[in-house]
DNA sequence: AATGAATGAGTGTTCATTCAT
DNA sequence: TATGAATGAACACTCATTCAT
């Protein structure tokens, strides 16, 4: 593993060059994201790296695992006080979908991962995945959910989380002009348009098993438009 | 674009790259598949790659825009003869994940093609959640489905089917040891269990509004296990 | 040696990479003129080339003659029927300007050649040198000028036209924007200022050795100005 | 501009590569001339390179450059003490003719440098003439030489010098049986034959305007030979 | 703790030339 | 006569990593 500082100079120096790389890695990818373009951004010698992270694939997969962490910690903070499944699954996404706007990194570097540290891209997937499991259970065990496979319906969800982000908030709303390469950043700060929150949550309510909450809001939001 | 072949011979050779690369591109990813790795595997020589292509990324963006209209003719193949809007999106699902298996390249490729060339992506997913546009409007014209937005529901579609071959497909079912490095295209030989693919179809079936449908197929399957 | 034509058709085929060859050579030097692009241009096939001229370089020497035949050609045509060495001088040299305004490659081709093929370099310079020689013995016998050594004398003024082909014809009149990456063959058409040319010739004329013709034109001319 | 080294050790290698790149370039021209054998022959890694110079071309104009100051500086200092313009202008002539010997870099690779740097040739040449129309300037004033322009003069001069220079020092004598490209730089040692400077003074003399100059010196030496 | 110098294997790409048709 | 396909050596340049200071 990588070595652990042990003054708070260094605590200091190890913490720079994880910013620097979540900086550099969001806008690059990792292959682009040079060794070299990370002790640059964070001000450092380049030898330092390696004082820090014995390579630049276990900065990465780190760098994975903090993004995990602090995605969770979002989502699980956004749901606190949620009254219901479906309202916990709501404020669940907004959160995510928030965290992706302010750190891009989220959406590249995961899904970079796959060819560079599948081990970490499982990690993360499932981590996440094990959340909603768990709260899946719960709403299912209190009759507020149908009884679909928590599993599966797991899976789905992350699936949905993902595709929507990456189409709302990554690419913005889609009247942009794409081939922005200029700064692939730039798009990053969009939010999901909240009717696209509100039909992206009636599929998820129906999906699983409580129609009738369906029903309830499009009744009581009378009108609905097209996207 | 690429320049194209004036001979018989010529479009063999151009085959057999794109062949190769489909390979390459699949086991190592855009950033290892080198051009020499590619012009090795196809039997030719390196230059003989810059006859047909302009660039290493030239050939990355035709790879990917071949795989899309494999992967959609795939689909409409496995969907033709469907006697609903569900069965169909079953059948769809069905043809993607055997897609998916025969071809991990779509998998892998497609993933990186967002930091490699963002355009062909957009494009990639563009164009299957343009189908299941057309799908959804059709079925919810026929009132076989309830009134959902359909651009909002194709690319919840779009994420499910991907996540849910990711894991199932890609990964395999979950039990076998990870971090096969060896040989990452093993794993691609897998299907979807078929108890998740009924939970995933339960799953969309309750999302587009026919809950009465799910109901159904649930009392009649009598039995639920879960993964 | 390069193989010669059978037939007419292939000695226009000939003819058009010659002319090709000087268009390409001139414009992106030796080395950026890629045996494609010489074929290109002529609008033959790659193989072609290969049936008429051995190799790249041996197309190039055989550039460099036909350049030096038809530079030498112009001067000797241009300075027919002058009434002095001097007159002649300054014929021979305002038709080697004209000639290297008009073909550019003549520098350009020249210059590299040095590197390129120092043989095809010395000869061209040494026939123009000779032609040098000559008119200046003739001249010294007729007691037109002084008796400075002719060869000395010739291989100065093959330098005072290199360089002041370069800097008027070749760079244009000094005002211009330098830096014209765009098209290096734009600044080719200019031509040498009149008083350029005069002044020149003052230079040459006291140096020949006939300062009394220099003094003539000069208090016939009156006035005389700065560059 | 390329990085400059920050210790004295990498201040030693930019040397190195500097000296290295004369040797090369000088030997084989810029084309021929590889990263690899400049970094080979300086006894370096080949990414050294790029530590001291972003691209090949940029140590070339670092390297014209740097010839430029030397051979202007060697030429002030040969004219250093004469007692008169035309003197001054011999033992220019002489001190240009013997550093070109010995670094027969200047002319292989400032006149190369017309189709690969063509800003860095200008400079090149604008530079050394500057310094000679101020000569012709203060000579005019103080009426050692003619009137005549002091620009068109001094481009002339250039060009004698850069013919001589390239007939006799680069080429050698003439008799030498040309075409030996085993080692180009072999004829890089030999200098100019005296009687040769001494014809070239008188062309020069005359040219500016003090035939009487050029009468004195002719009679005094009796005698002339050809070369 | 920190650094800049150094490296060499590797990259995508070009090109003069050969050859079968 | 003419061609386009094919090649492989060569090139400029990058980069993760090591190391002496």
């Amino acid at each position: 593993m990588s070595a652990q500082p042990r003054t708070a100079r260094g605590e200091k120096t190890r913490r720079r060059l994880l910013e620097a790389a979540e900086h550099v890695f969001s806008k690059h990818g990792y292959h682009e994201a040079s060794v070299s373009r990370i002790t640059d951004h964070a001000g450092v010698g380049q030898g330092t790296f390696y004082l820090y992270f014995d390579t630049k694939l276990d900065l990465f997969d780190e760098l994975v695992e903090d993004l995990n962490h602090r995605v969770r910690q979002a989502m699980s903070e956004g749901t606190r006080g949620a009254s219901s499944r479906i309202e916990a699954e709501r404020a669940g996404f907004a959160a995510f979908f928030r965290f992706t706007a302010e750190h891009p990194a989220l959406y590249r570097v995961v899904r970079e991962a796959e060819l560079v540290s599948p081990e970490a891209l499982r990690m993360h997937y499932t981590r996440i995945v094990e959340g909603y499991i768990d709260g899946l259970r719960e709403a299912s065990a209190d009759g507020e959910i149908g009884d679909i496979d928590p599993t599966v319906a797991a899976w789905a969800l992350m699936g949905i989380g993902e595709m929507i982000g990456m189409r709302w908030v990554l690419w913005g709303d889609g009247d942009a002009a794409p081939g922005n390469d200029a700064d692939p950043t730039a798009s990053g700060t969009r939010e999901v348009p909240p009717h696209v929150l509100d039909e992206m949550m009636r599929f998820i309510s129906g999906a699983l098993g409580r129609p009738e909450l369906v029903r309830d809001r499009r009744e009581s939001a009378g009108e609905k438009e097209e996207s």
